[in-house]
DNA sequence: CCGTTTGTTTAGCCTTGACTACAATTGAAG
DNA sequence: CTTCAATTGTAGTCAAGGCTAAACAAACGG
């Protein structure tokens, strides 16, 4: 079958990734700087993404409430078990790809780059075949 | 932060793929239906992407406003020469990311569905390392 | 040639994710 | 203990990409 032929929820399926991968991102993001720092603060978002603060605090809001983190006004940024959760199954399946664009011969900083967008389109079943390859 | 400077990071890099995405997408289908059809009609685009048709007729609005396609009012949708440029690179990039994922073992029609996704954050560099595996 | 069906456009609304400008809070230095 | 710089929060704006409802155009079948 060609790529050009589509089954009929492929688009609506990567128009839900989109909706969820900037939560992943930030998950992984305050993981991270939790491991690193201690705690997260927003501070360390903006630098990390680039982005103004207004919105690190409104994105920041929207996980609030959808239940992936915990912040007190002017506080720390904490994740909740979702967000943990959410956290380490992203960062292995992030791990995975970037190994996998290493493992085929992509530079180590082009693999970072591309492997954060790719990351979010992979399915459990190509995440398995890099897998495989990985340890082939 | 100026644009160059943008550039640079990486996130700002998955950003900015997003802005064009759906372009490259659009672009595809369409001359995919003027090769299958002879012309593109926007109620194709509705079946093909299963969004609205409003949703259809506002972007076909931005693709017209970005130089990439022509269209009268009530009349089939047409590309300008950067239009077809775009949906001829699309449409390589495309093949290469769905054999690539075919060749390392996932099932066809999965391999199609992740293909979409991922096409779009795949560097020239990762392309090429796509194609290389596909010729070893 | 008229009406119905099919296809397209317009009007208006929503959420996300970006921004600037300004206000408020915190914490650290003096 | 007060002031000041850094940080965080609030108000208001914008474009993209979704939606429904309803008007408008074109193409047929009778």
């Amino acid at each position: 079958m060609t790529p050009a032929k589509r089954s009929r929820n492929k688009h609506a399926r990567i128009r839900s990734d989109h909706a969820t991968e900037l939560a992943e991102d930030y998950v992984e993001a305050i993981a991270a700087a939790i491991k690193a720092r201690g705690k997260c603060r927003a501070v360390n978002l903006v630098d990390h993404f680039q982005v103004s603060h207004v919105t690190v605090n409104r994105t920041i809001g929207r996980l609030r409430r959808d239940g992936y983190v915990v912040a007190e006004p002017y506080g720390p940024i904490e994740l909740t078990d979702a967000g943990k959760h959410l956290a380490r199954a992203s960062r292995r399946r992030h791990e995975v790809v970037y190994r996998f664009l290493v493992a085929i011969g992509v530079n180590a900083s082009i693999a970072a780059a591309d492997s954060e967008g790719i990351e979010h389109h992979v399915s459990p079943e190509t995440l398995a075949a890099m897998r495989a390859f990985l340890t082939a």
